[in-house]
DNA sequence: TTATGGATTTGTGTATACACTAATTGACAT
DNA sequence: ATGTCAATTAGTGTATACACAAATCCATAA
């Protein structure tokens, strides 16, 4: 495991900085549940794991930190956050109102060009489902969010409501595992799709929200399942 | 001047971290203005300035630039985030959606007590206007939007609009001290307060959008005539 | 056997030293 | 006089060394 993130890791070996490459690096193994929750995060075993030593390392720990991945422990070293179900709760509601939000300022402030590109995204999605492909429309349904992100046509906004979108991107694939989850989320989009075009972003936005909490619920239902 | 902020600096001289401190000084430059966008920023004259090495400064700078106050500029230094005029008035609408969303939520959630208390600060506010004090008004601004936010009963969601108002601090100053805009400031709180008084969340939103995005035009029509 | 106190160990926090990149300046040639 | 190239320099990026704090473990005593 180790090797092959080592690997991943020198494929970008281009100019960018050791500490950047450490920190994306971290950012992907805990986004993807590579490192859970709670995980000691020891400077001098990361370096030793990156074949780098403790200053870019410790570099890369203080980012993830600020930008709420990583916690501090005291002196007792660094932790990888670990996040009660309320917090996980709390996080993906408010996801649920950003992208409700965006999805409301997007559908007035959206170019035909930006329309027809997220019709075609959403069309696409639907051999996913049928494929029951979670990783493919995991990652479509990445980009059908960024895609309305972009289109409120206020680059802050999106850089916040994909900062928050990340930080659950763990949790979002668990959930996007669910029964026939997929094919629900994939008929949620559908209606937002329908608002979008009639250029309602108040209807749009309710149903995004209730969209996101449904997901929400979905990984309600499967931590009970596991831990009740 | 750096003799005053150093002061500042060893006045929490106890137990915290040196970077963090540094952290919490600049953040404090910044915000405040002392420094402004597009100043260098350079370590080992900062070091100097802190009396520490290289090191803690790196940190608290690297912090920085994950929370979006600094920016790098290649290998030329870092320097304070230099925000166009564009950028600004996307983060006002940001704020201004995000203090909405918020308000809406909160209207709904909060307690009696909380409730009694937003009345308290907001009846405060009164003489606070009619003496025309801007610090006063300012602080008192921050208090009374903070306690909305810990009304929404969402912890996150109250970390990441903190967040976002902490970054117009600077700018938010500026523009309280536009002609009577204090006075509208409160006559705008007083509507929003009426709204949540009736518990009327969609109302007190829209009443706090159309607060947050005076606030910006107040501002742009200053920065309009100063560069104009 | 258990509690207490100190020694050892482990790991963070800071400083310093070194490497490397890029920018600037000066010299030389056209 | 001006343009180009090399040398110097200034400053970041990384490594290493040292200081300090906390926790654990072992020995000793009650």
């Amino acid at each position: 495991m180790a090797e092959v993130l080592k690997v991943a890791v020198d494929a970008e070996d281009d100019g960018g900085l050791l500490s950047d490459r450490i920190r994306n690096a971290l950012t992907d193994e805990i986004a993807s549940g590579a490192l859970v929750a709670g995980s000691a995060l020891e400077e001098q075993q990361l370096a030793d794991r990156f074949g780098a030593s403790r200053t870019p390392v410790r570099e890369a720990l203080r980012q993830l930190v600020v930008s709420g991945l990583v916690e501090v422990r005291g002196r007792r070293g660094l932790v990888v956050a670990r996040m009660t179900p309320e917090r996980i709760m709390d996080m993906f509601e408010t996801s649920a109102e950003v992208e409700a939000m965006c999805v409301r300022l997007a559908t007035y402030r959206m170019t035909p060009l930006e329309r027809s590109h997220l019709i075609e995204l959403h069309d696409a999605s639907l051999q996913m489902v049928e494929a029951n492909d979670v990783d493919a429309y995991d990652a479509f349904n990445r980009e059908f969010h960024e895609c309305i992100y972009r289109a409120t046509h206020n680059s802050f906004l999106a850089e916040q409501a994909q900062d928050v979108r990340s930080r659950l991107s763990a949790f979002r694939r668990t959930q996007l595992r669910q029964g026939d989850r997929i094919r629900k989320s994939r008929d949620e989009h559908d209606a937002i799709m329908q608002a979008i075009a009639e250029g309602d972003g108040e209807t749009a936005a309710r149903r995004m929200r209730a969209h996101m909490l449904n997901a929400a619920s979905a990984l309600r239902r499967y931590i009970d399942d596991r831990l009740g």
